[in-house]
DNA sequence: TTGACTAATAGTCGTTACGACTATAAAGAG
DNA sequence: CTCTTTATAGTCGTAACGACTATTAGTCAA
């Protein structure tokens, strides 16, 4: 068998397609991650991601950003980036039926807190760390996601969307310190991140005090420029995810 | 709404989900990708990627290798990559009803000629530069598919892919220009590749004449590494698709 | 057999990038 | 006032990289 001929509707097995939604922000200088408390069987009582079915009428992006809305209250909120992240299909997955689900990867700068939505007890942010473990596979949907992230993090300019408009270098270089888990010399990135066109560009005039302390830092907004050249290594690896 | 609360079958709209299959190869030194021309409408006579519907039993990764065997008679070829694109879901994307469809990209070193499917008119490699127009969205798919091998050759050792088991860093480089469609300093990447730890290895005492002409080229083998360190950056690029 | 032609391999050179540092400046806390 | 904190400036040695030139080892055509 390759293909019904005809495309006859229900000639073949109906997939239930759905949306699951890795959304990563940072608080406190920690890495966190959007859950729901589910509310009913399976799983019920585990947290799991949030995410839902796809509407006829939709496709699987604008499905997620309308279940980002629903969980979280943040519908069109400034530095909003989603990106499809992979489809998970195997068999199993779901022990109800069928469920192909199209994963996505958002990250929100300081976010609101979340209301719980329709069937979900509970909806919060909570530490990637102690996030495991999740319902179905969300677990490995949860990797791939972190995986992904700090990917692009090397090669895009991706690290601003977890900041506010204006931002200070400070706080960028706390991005790649916290999602990728390693310190980074300042002088250093301040440099890298200055030699990259377009990366970011100066707030004329502005200066920001971070919390107080120490020396106020100028601010910068997000460059023109979405991807970076060249890129910002992170150190010392030896074998990264495929 | 968000999501029924049983998962009634049929409580919602079901979809048919299907795998596209971008398979790229290299043939007289251009990049060629396997196209089917279709039998029936809608696009009677057009050329499209290779696919068809996942099984109820199947992941998306099974469907995407059967219909590759099933299509070009190559199951279990050494060096075959397969990898999960993305996912089109838009609605309209096929005209008689709502189809998700999961792509894949895969690379094949030396494919056999291959045979023409069930609903087929004809399957066969073409050019990739005369690809175009093909049914449904599948010049959106075929041009990401080609975005993503080239950024992969840049990260991983992809490019061993597209090779027989033993190559020489010719043939090697000339995965690289072909792909990306620019001249490489031959010197400059047989430094690089050989001072990447992992990326191939020799072959003890063999060698081989590619051709005929020049002096004969040392073999090498791919390595054990998957990811390239540092990477193997095209040269002079502004801007790249993110 | 001899002299193009071709492709592989070796090596050079100057510039830039990068990691590890040190030093200075500007704020708040006690 | 001084200690602490954070931002910013700059230095230095090494490694990487782009642009070359040179040599070697084959085929092919006269």
């Amino acid at each position: 068998m390759t293909m019904p001929t005809g495309y006859d509707k229900y000639a073949f097995e109906p997939f239930a397609v759905t949306v699951d939604l890795a959304v990563f922000t940072l608080r406190a200088g920690a890495l966190h991650v959007l859950l729901v408390e589910r509310g009913q069987e399976p799983y019920a009582g585990h947290w799991a991601l949030p995410g839902g079915f796809v509407l006829p009428t939709e496709s699987a992006e604008t499905a997620a950003r309308r279940e980002l809305a629903e969980e979280t209250g943040l519908s069109d909120v400034g530095g909003l980036h989603l990106e499809q992240l992979r489809t998970y299909s195997e068999p199993g997955r779901d022990p109800r039926m069928r469920v192909v689900s199209v994963a996505f990867t958002a990250l929100v700068p300081d976010p609101p807190e979340p209301h719980a939505g329709s069937d979900a007890a509970q909806a919060r942010w909570l530490p990637y760390d102690t996030a495991k473990p999740l319902a179905f596979d969300h677990d490995r949907i949860l990797a791939d996601a972190h995986d992904r992230v700090g990917a692009r993090l090397e090669y895009t300019c991706l690290a601003t969307a977890f900041c506010p408009p204006e931002f200070t270098l400070g706080e960028l270089q706390r991005v790649y310190e916290t999602v990728w888990g390693t310190a980074l010399d300042r002088p250093n990135f301040r440099r890298k991140v200055l030699a990259t066109p377009g990366f970011v560009e100066p707030v004329p005039g502005a200066a920001r005090l971070t919390g107080g302390r120490g020396k106020p830092a100028a601010l910068y907004r997000a460059g023109a420029v979405t991807t970076l050249h060249p890129p910002l290594l992170r150190p010392s690896r030896e074998g990264r995810p495929a």
